[in-house]
RNA sequence: GGGCGAGUAGCUCAAUUGGAUAGAGCACCGGCCUUCUAAGCCGGGGGUUGUGGGUUCGAUCCCCGCCUCGCCCA
């Protein structure tokens, strides 16, 4: 509704501002006004103008109100304050245009790809992944609602230095060979244990094993290290075909991890390919060509190829006569020793990814969801494969510590010329979740003073705090069901538990999601869980409550609404007006924001704002809830109306829920 | 040293990207179950938006200086 009506109101005002000044504006500012006697929509556009046509803001708005007329839907403008103009909607039309018009479809048809999860395949996904994975996610229901097409992508990074660590622990510290490797994978999947959890306890030891012992030991330890990095990335020996085993065990397993949140990929692009079809060599030859990069001469950086940074004062790039100054600054990309550093690499994978290296990964099937196949890449693939990459937009849920890097490729895009896609990508940019100090010796940690009085505790391996996802999730969903079967004792397990792990995992997911990208989350099980404040359970209460008088009342939702659709606009217009119907329309209005709210998550990025609409459509409700008794009502066409305003707010907020990833119960 | 982000109520966070009296939640105090789920609702107190200037009809938001914290690069 507020979508449909803000445009009309903006166009008729461009109208009357062409016709009565011969001002052509883009953009007319439209508001929601503080308060509801203000109106629904308020323009503060004759204070904008006040200076351009040398007048009073209250002359030009009352001018404006006059030119403008009736406008359809609305009720009426009036001018207030300084020079405001508000509108009121017409409640009737608004009312109908909430119950048909909000689910808008899909009209956008460009390719998105969005990058999220993208966790090392060494160890167990831990708290902080969960936070990039429940983003990206989200952000992707978000593009798919908005009617975007879009492919997930989750890049794994198979032969970095954390896989080469493990590798170290299973072949060094454990002393295994590749046999035994393989014989433990047997073992764990026979005992029903997880390799990720296995390799979460060698990460730590190997960690711990690289700074034991004497100097040369140590010295010795890290020379290693980069061997069996160097083996894992040329590939084709048995030090490579450990990491191989043990990172596509792990990536199962967190794919695995992920689904437990409804979270699904459509395709994995590995580092190992991008290594192996040299993906690098081509960007290489683009980059030279372009003169985005170049060999430095003299220096710290002789021999190396790099790119310049963004200067702050640009003075400083050339000397007197002419010539390329020394850039101490600059980028090195290419090492003296020929090794490409990360962002080189990741400016080819970036070129893959708009569709402009020219060359393309293999594709095999890897991981089956019930309703689709997740694909990985491969040297040598199948035929036919579904089209990865050429995407016309993307988006990295990368945490906030990789902006520089990721400031580079999009630097390095923007020198070779790709502007267009450039200016189309985005560091989906995020900070980090730590752990409340009360949680975090709920979780068995022991904490100084000084932590204690901390606002937050991060996450270290090294000091050893470390919450691994699934971990988490078994917590959470064994306090929920301990909530669930005080209050529901005649439920069976099977009952208790699904309906548990829905509040569980919609606590988590709603605790990920509502506070913005860059805030830092202190996590806490119990705030999360709260049945009180703006959590989860909260909403899902909210869902839970109108189901149930949904149940007494004998009809559906959804029926309710068609046989709200045969009442007359005047009639609801009339039960609609009047002091005591206030929080009814409020809520309404509300219900009608969805679409307003979703073209601003993703104009900013920023899925938060669903997570509070959301909360607030249930806070709306249970005002409402409390202020109207829906089945007792006598007046059988007011009772539709109230049974509608439940049914509506319903429908709304299993839709936003299900954009957030979170599915509500019948009951709780 | 350079770059990015942050500083708002006792605490944790918002603020439709320059708009009306800066809003929520938690915590605290008081009230509400014989009626659709009290995992709820209603009411109350609580603010020099780090600081000093500037831009303008109007600044938490934009510009400049300073202070503090976090991260990244060197």
């Amino acid at each position: 509704m507020y979508l449909e009506l803000q445009k009309r109101l903006a166009e008729h005002l461009r109208g009357v501002l062409k016709a009565k000044y011969d001002i052509e504006l883009e953009n007319i500012p439209l508001e929601i006004p503080p308060e509801l006697k203000f109106g629904e929509l308020a323009t503060p556009v004759a204070l904008q103008l006040a200076r351009t046509l040398r007048k009073a803001p209250k002359i030009i708005a009352q001018e404006i109100v006059a030119a403008l007329g009736s406008v359809e839907g609305f009720a009426g403008f009036e001018v207030a304050g300084a020079g405001y103009i508000n509108a009121r909607f017409d409640r009737g039309t608004g009312v109908r245009l909430v119950v048909h018009a909000e689910g808008r479809p899909p009209s956008v048809q460009d390719h998105v790809l969005v990058e999220h999860t993208s966790i090392n395949p060494n160890k167990a996904a831990h708290i902080g992944h969960l936070r990039n994975a429940i983003l990206g996610d989200t952000f992707v229901r978000l593009l798919r609602a908005a009617g975007h097409k879009v492919d997930v992508q989750n890049y794994i990074d198979n032969t970095g230095v954390q896989v080469a660590d493990v590798v170290v622990g299973f072949l060094h510290v454990e002393g295994k060979s590749l046999g035994d490797v393989k014989a433990l994978l047997r073992d764990l999947e026979q005992r029903g244990e997880r390799i990720d959890y296995y390799c979460w306890d060698l990460y730590a030891r190997t960690s711990k094993w690289y700074s034991e012992g004497t100097s040369e030991e140590t010295e010795a330890r890290k020379r290693l290290r980069y061997a069996t990095l160097h083996e894992i990335e040329q590939g084709g020996n048995e030090t490579a075909e450990v990491a191989e085993l043990i990172s596509t065990a792990v990536l199962r397993r967190h794919l695995e991890t992920m689904l437990r949140l409804d979270i699904e990929y459509d395709f994995l692009p590995r580092e190992s390919e991008i290594l192996h079809l040299k993906f690098w060599e081509l960007a290489f030859e683009q980059l030279k060509q372009t003169g985005v990069l170049y060999l430095e001469t003299e220096g710290k950086n002789k021999g190396c190829w790099v790119m310049t940074r963004p200067k702050s004062s640009a003075e400083q790039d050339q000397n007197e006569d002419g010539t390329k100054a020394l850039d101490e600054d600059a980028k090195v990309i290419v090492r003296s020793n020929d090794t490409v550093t990360y962002v080189g690499k990741d400016i080819a994978y970036h070129l893959w990814k708009f569709g402009l290296l020219g060359r393309d990964f293999g594709y095999k099937p890897f991981f089956t969801y019930p309703n689709h196949e997740c694909w990985i890449s491969t040297q040598h693939g199948v035929e036919p494969h579904p089209q990865f990459g050429g995407a016309q937009a993307i988006y990295n849920v990368i945490d906030a510590r990789q902006s520089d890097p990721q400031a580079n490729v999009i630097q390095a895009l923007r020198g070779m010329g790709h502007t267009d896609k450039a200016d189309h990508y985005t560091h989906f940019s995020y900070e980090m979740v730590a752990l409340t100090p009360s949680y975090a010796v709920q979780l068995g940690y022991q904490l100084s003073e000084e932590d204690r009085a901390k606002p937050y505790i991060e996450i270290s391996g090294r000091k050893g705090f470390g919450v691994k996802a699934d971990d988490l999730m078994d917590l959470m969903i064994t306090a929920a069901k301990s909530e669930v079967a005080k209050r529901h004792s005649d439920w069976d397990e099977e009952q208790t538990h699904a309906v548990a792990s829905k509040i569980a995992i919609g606590a988590l997911r709603y605790y990920m999601l509502r506070f913005t990208r860059n805030s830092v989350i202190a996590f806490d099980q119990d705030m999360a869980l709260s049945p009180e404040g703006e959590t989860g359970p909260y909403l899902l209460y909210a869902t839970a409550r109108i189901r149930s008088i949904f149940r007494k009342a004998g009809i559906t939702a959804v029926a309710a609404l068609e046989q709200f659709a045969n009442l007359g606009p005047e009639v609801v217009a009339n039960y609609l007006s009047g002091e005591d119907a206030e929080d009814i329309w409020t809520l309404w209005l509300r219900a009608g924001r969805r679409s307003m709210v979703l073209d601003q998550c993703i104009a900013t990025s920023e899925p938060a704002y669903l997570a509070k609409h959301a909360f607030q459509l249930a806070q709306d409700f249970s005002n409402f809830y409390h202020h109207h008794h829906i089945l007792t009502e006598e007046d059988p066409a007011r009772k539709t109306l109230l049974l509608a305003t439940a049914a509506v707010t319903l429908r709304e907020l299993t839709t936003v829920l299900s954009w957030l990833g979170i599915e509500s119960p019948e009951a709780m």
